[in-house]
DNA sequence: TTGACATATCGACAAATTGCGATATTATAA
DNA sequence: TTATAATATCGCAATTTGTCGATATGTCAA
């Protein structure tokens, strides 16, 4: 269990990225779908995020970036593609930490 | 259930926020005692917060404001001390709320 | 190699947050 | 009523965040 509580929390504290993170527990439904990728294994990509942030490639690419940093989310390049996933490991010690520490 | 998860979360994001909430958890361990008064039931008063934060008096007063309009904790005023004490149903929502949508 | 696309990074600027000192407000005791 | 202690609020400078456009970097196909 190696997390930044205070990185997650502000990670956490934009609606933008509380909605990646939630689109992302189900993407089949959020996502239009992308090269015959099976989302819910290697994740979805940068471009298929801002499409649906309706936000900058620049942006959503940044939002990504933030939310990697916090540990709340994988990053995996295939191609010319970057696929991100949740983490569900630091998703849950965050919970744990929520249930144990606050 | 009404709470903003983000005004919460930013409330979080916040080291010595997270600690006053930490402390709350067990006052006696935490705050020199005051008055007789029963922190556990009562709640500890912004004198107590601001001598363990080691931190103004100003600031100590804003952040219990800010956790509380944030739902994380509530105030009562007794006399010439305000006490503030965790609540517990806002803490459980957010934990909830973590587990469901996030 | 070049063109085209996907992604990351840089620079900018407005808005929000941090933490403080100074001051206003409230409540009690004398 | 006044002095005093406890708390809240105001205004501030410094830092961080939100979001963008422009540009750089990486990758594949032709």
């Amino acid at each position: 269990m190696c997390m930044e509580p205070i990185e997650i929390f502000k990670a956490l504290s934009n609606e933008s990225r509380l909605q990646i993170l939630h689109w992302l527990k189900d993407p089949e439904k959020h996502f239009t779908p992308h090269e015959g990728i099976d989302m819910r294994k290697i994740g979805v990509c940068v471009s298929q995020v801002t499409e649906k942030l309706k936000m900058t490639q620049s942006t959503a690419s940044q939002y990504l970036a933030i939310l990697e940093r916090a540990g709340l989310i994988t990053t995996e390049r295939i191609g010319k593609y970057t696929y991100y996933k949740r983490n569900e490991d630091t998703i849950r010690d965050i919970g744990a930490f929520f249930n144990n520490e606050i």
